[in-house]
RNA sequence: GGGCCCGUAGCCCAGCCAGGACAGGGCGCCGGCCUUCUAAGCCGGCGGUCCCGGGUUCAAAUCCCGGCGGGCCCGCCA
């Protein structure tokens, strides 16, 4: 089969295909059956264009230069496809008026091409819609529903790296943010034909997690209430345990002022403990019996902050009386595994950051550091210092570090010895390239982390693992907010995707209540849906703001229109007998209003997707298949598909309509969306 | 103070990288359409200083410079 990429050595001009008439094209069999339409409809027009360029003006350029040229008129009166004249000026210095003869010389013998008309400057196509769309159903028909498979020419191996949020509390919606689009990414790097691992890291050897197995401990290692969620519960517990440690510390500080006169220190502080007590009021509601017990034993305690570093290096080190700082964090993370679950998440992997010192692996990175020359000393500490490596224009365009960006250096221990996350971060991503032999390693984290994770790609490259520091990445996205409040993991202030799941799923339960028949697994498969349509359809640069009022409102979930509108073809096509019958498509009742639409989306969707599995941005998928609902609804409403009376246009109707629930399907898969032939 | 991201209708977002024809959707609001293939749908209407100011260009939402507004980062947290 040949693909665009096979264009540049198989030129449909020097091989003449297109000079064929389109039976003959056709005669020739399968092999010549083309994967993306599209693509090759522009590039052909640009080899067409750049060819009578280089004879009439001697200019060399490539036709993919040109093919960037050519736009979708906004309005289809103005032809298909168009070339605006003076932008063909920079490669050759010819008037408008010849330019024009050029383009219409080169084109007019085009056989996927019907008229081109000028109208300023503007040199408008005319697609053949009975040529192009049966070019498009040969493909669609000899691909079925592998039509607009991606694929990577490199098929490489890749490490996704995904979620892994601490295992202190439930997954927030910020999280869940990371897990849809961390799925996404393994999705369609997956379909496009790449080995591709999921890994989740277990960060259960920092602070945040002995300060939850401190509180833990103080409690007498209580098991959660019935009914609640491991990871819900114990996300209270963290909460109340940091809470109450800040507001201990914050009252010492504050008889401090007291003491010494400061008047407006002590108001200031007065402020901050009024604050966080209301705070602890709130997490108070939820587990007053704990509260109130982890304030008495917190307060007996000289110095609490000190007791959980303590704890934390004891847990590094492998000592039996933190045993219990691993046992809570297992009992969060199967409360974790259980949202993803429901979400329809699954991962390959999970790497517990403890096996990783157990195995060595950070000693061994910590030694090399020490050897490396780009050891020094920072803040009495020892550290990476990258200022010399920043220098080096080339290392920072390898490693895609913004010019202008100053990178302090990373310091590798804290002065009670215990490491930090980010040291313990460059083992394990040496461990994920290793074990997984992977040629790239992919990690989603959120945008806030970009400095350290320009670091681990400098530290890296200054112990000498270049080629692992330019294959790995960092896919950022913006948080998840909600109008008007602010989220705090420390101070028990979120929105879990647990209840926004929930709440979503009785939204559609009440629907579907209303209408009457109600499952409540049909309802679960479309609120996640929902969610996940929800958090790709925004550029992942871009803030989201998170309205529950607004996501639970039935019309905002757009992934149910996409849900519907595939059931609604596959009914039809049911309805229809099931099978297109492909030999009877008459072409020439294809250039019709929405059919020609239709037609032109759907052709249009393996070009889509292709540059989405390229450039990961989920969001133009999205849009893409939004388009395509849109255009089939609106036509669906226009005119019989099924009861259609003439034989030819029945079966070009059909062949569309497979088309969409085709393009739907895998489009809807790679978003990890659920594909319901009911709704 | 420095760096990065964002700023397009009342609200949310696409278009910006690769500049082109009267700037596209969705929500909300107003009014219509189920004896016909799934009405979780469709049709019509209302709604815009593309944050502001310069510059480059035949042409700027898009590129450049300077502002303004919002967010994030600059920790012996992650």
């Amino acid at each position: 089969m040949i693909g665009l990429s096979n264009l540049a050595n198989r030129s449909p001009w020097t091989s003449g295909i297109l000079h064929f008439s389109l039976s003959q094209y056709f005669q020739r069999g399968s092999t010549l059956v083309e994967k993306k339409p599209y693509s090759f409809l522009r590039m052909s027009i640009a080899e067409a264009v750049s060819k009578a360029l280089f004879s009439e003006c001697n200019s060399k350029v490539q036709p993919s230069q040109l093919e960037l040229l050519l736009e979708e008129p906004r309005r289809r009166e103005f032809g298909d496809l168009s070339f605006p004249l003076p932008r063909l000026r920079q490669y050759c210095g010819k008037g408008m008026d010849e330019l024009w003869k050029v383009v219409k010389k080169a084109l007019s013998e085009h056989p996927l091409i019907k008229d081109l008309i000028r109208v300023g400057s503007y040199s408008n196509i005319y697609v053949d819609m009975a040529k192009y769309s049966f070019l498009f159903f040969e493909s669609l028909k000899e691909l079925k529903e592998q039509y607009g498979k991606p694929f990577s020419s490199k098929k490489e191996r890749i490490v996704v790296e995904y979620v892994s949020a601490n295992p202190v509390h439930p997954l927030h919606i910020g999280s869940g943010r990371n897990a849809v689009i961390g799925d996404f990414i393994y999705r369609i790097l997956k379909e496009a034909g790449n080995e591709v691992e999921r890994r989740y890291y277990v960060d259960d050897v920092g602070l945040q997690v002995a300060y939850l197995a401190y509180g833990y401990i103080k409690l007498g290692k209580p098991q959660p209430p019935q009914g609640m969620k491991p990871d819900h519960y114990y996300g209270l517990i963290y909460a109340a345990t940091a809470t109450i440690v800040d507001i201990l510390k914050l009252k010492r500080l504050q008889a401090e002022a007291k003491n010494s006169g400061e008047s407006e220190k002590y108001a200031q502080l007065g402020d901050r403990i009024h604050r966080l007590l209301a705070d602890l009021s709130r997490l108070k509601e939820r587990i007053p019996d704990e509260v109130n017990r982890l304030m008495d034993e917190i307060s007996k305690e000289p110095d609490p902050e000190a007791s959980i570093s303590k704890l934390m290096r004891e847990y590094e080190l492998g000592l039996k009386s933190s045993e219990p700082v691993r046992e809570v964090a297992q009992k969060v993370i199967e409360g974790i595994r259980q949202t993803l679950a429901a979400l329809g998440i699954e991962m390959d992997k999970w790497d517990w950051e403890s096996d990783l010192i157990k195995e060595g692996l950070v000693d061994e990175v910590i030694k090399k550091a020490y050897s490396s020359p780009y050891f020094g000393e920072h803040k009495g500490l020892p550290a990476l210092v990258f200022a010399d490596l920043l220098k080096d224009e080339e290392i920072r365009a390898k490693l895609r570090i913004p010019t202008g960006l100053e990178v302090p250096p990373l310091i590798l221990r804290r002065s009670d010895g215990s490491t930090l996350y980010t040291t313990r971060d460059i083992a394990y991503t040496l461990k994920k390239f290793r074990e997984f032999k992977a040629d790239k390693v992919i990690n989603v984290i959120a945008v806030e982390q970009t400095l350290p994770q320009t670091q681990l790609r400098l530290a890296l490259y200054a112990l000498g693992y270049e080629k692992e520091a330019e294959s790995l990445y960092h896919y950022s996205y913006e948080m998840v907010n909600l109008p008007g409040k602010s989220m705090s993991g420390r101070r028990g202030a979120y929105v879990t995707v647990d209840e926004v799941i929930n709440m979503m799923t009785e939204v559609v339960m009440n629907f579907m209540e209303k209408r009457g028949e109600a499952s409540r697994s049909l309802a679960l498969k479309i609120a996640r849906s929902a969610f996940k349509y929800m958090m790709l359809s925004a550029s992942p640069s871009k803030m989201l703001v998170f309205d529950i009022e607004r996501a639970l409102d039935r019309k905002q979930l757009s992934g149910p229109y996409l849900q519907y509108t595939f059931a609604r073809a596959k009914s039809v096509l049911r309805k229809a007998g099931g099978e297109v019958p492909w030999e009877q498509i008459d072409c020439s009742k294809a250039d019709v209003g929405l059919r020609k639409e239709l037609i032109w989306l759907l052709s249009q969707y393996p070009s889509v997707v292709q540059k989405v599995s390229e450039e990961l941005q989920p969001e133009d998928l999205v849009a893409h298949l939004n388009k395509v609902s849109d255009i089939f609804n609106r036509w669906y409403d226009s005119e019989p598909i099924a009861k259609e009376a003439e034989v030819g246009t029945r079966a070009l109707k059909l062949a569309i309509t497979y088309g969409v629930s085709v393009v739907l399907e895998n489009g809807m898969k790679i978003l990890g969306m659920d594909v319901l032939p009911r709704i």
